[in-house]
DNA sequence: AGCCAGGTCTGCG
DNA sequence: CGCAGACATGGC
């Protein structure tokens, strides 16, 4: 039932922010429930507490653990090749040891098609919904957890979809699942693909744009050269970084393809996690308030 | 009450 | 192409 429970060393040179990283918007399934987060990742119940450089943990393996949070990779060093003006510095020092997850590409996927033009809560609504109504069920400390539904549970219950309250991503939803349920294959075979091309697969499905495209690549597939342009990175985009072209409507998807553009030029290879940082610090240094 | 939300699609010029 | 408007719903 439980592959591991331990207790994880963390090194000092290679810091992990645990709640932030579970919180800043690129997961929506963890709670924080008496001094553990909980949530349900392989269809296995996780329990994880951070205690200063001790991760203790309930549920993974050790090696598991280490690959969902990414701690095999050098965070410092890729953050020292973001880290080029004082509005990312300041973002880097505010939100120390976030960690861009390694999610599994399906679960990312029908969650980005459910987070266009909403918010957090809702979103974090839309996919327990998702869970409850056609995950199976998994045990929980609080009561009962639900692992991510399959593409084929979803298409199978596309009936009951009307439940979950998607609204107009409900079609979205239930075209993405009957396609992977008949192509079971294409999520990994997307994580083959170059960059464009894989971007070009996601764009292809309905209720998939740019910026859902960016996000489903950052987070699902880990790629982080994808700059993803939502309302909140387009404001500080605009606030600190480039004005919008002479004439230019704003938002447009010509002006995100912009700032997506100059982003990726700006930050380089690791524009991703630029991306996530500033998101994740948009309170203090969105609209202009300048650290 | 009304604006906004980790946007995208469609139908026109 | 590139630009409006529509779109379901609910958080704040």
């Amino acid at each position: 039932m439980h592959p591991g429970m331990g207790t994880l060393r963390l090194r000092d040179d290679q810091p992990l922010g645990l709640g932030l990283t579970l919180s800043c918007g690129q997961a929506f399934r963890w709670d924080h429930q008496g001094g553990w987060w909980e949530g349900v990742v392989g269809g296995d119940l996780w329990r994880l507490r951070q205690d200063g450089d001790r991760l203790h943990y309930d549920g993974p393996t050790a090696g598991t653990l280490r690959r969902y949070l990414a701690l095999d990779e050098d965070l410092p060093a890729i953050l020292s090749t973001v880290d080029r003006d004082p509005v990312i510095h300041h973002a880097l020092g505010a939100c120390r040891g976030l960690r861009i997850l390694r999610q599994d590409p399906w679960e990312i996927l029908v969650s980005f098609i459910c987070a266009t033009n909403t918010n957090i809560p809702r979103i974090r609504k839309m996919i327990a919904s998702l869970a409850q109504n056609f995950g199976g069920e998994v045990p929980g400390t609080d009561g009962p957890r639900y692992r991510f539904p399959s593409p084929e549970d979803l298409a199978h219950g596309v009936d009951l979809l009307g439940t979950c309250r998607l609204g107009y991503r409900e079609r979205s939803v239930a075209e993405a699942a009957a396609r992977v349920a008949g192509d079971p294959g294409l999520p990994a075979r997307i994580s083959g693909l170059p960059f464009e091309e894989a971007r070009d697969t996601l764009l292809s499905f309905h209720g998939i744009g740019q910026k859902a495209a960016d996000c489903i690549l950052l987070f699902g597939y880990h790629r982080p050269e994808a700059f993803p342009v939502d309302v909140w990175v387009r404001r500080i985009m605009y606030a600190h970084y480039l004005a919008p072209l002479a004439g230019s409507k704003v938002p447009s998807e010509k002006e995100d393809r912009r700032i997506r553009e100059f982003g990726r030029d700006y930050f380089g290879a690791y524009a991703g996690y630029a991306q996530e940082y500033l998101f994740c610090a948009r309170e203090m240094i969105g609209r202009g308030r300048v650290p």
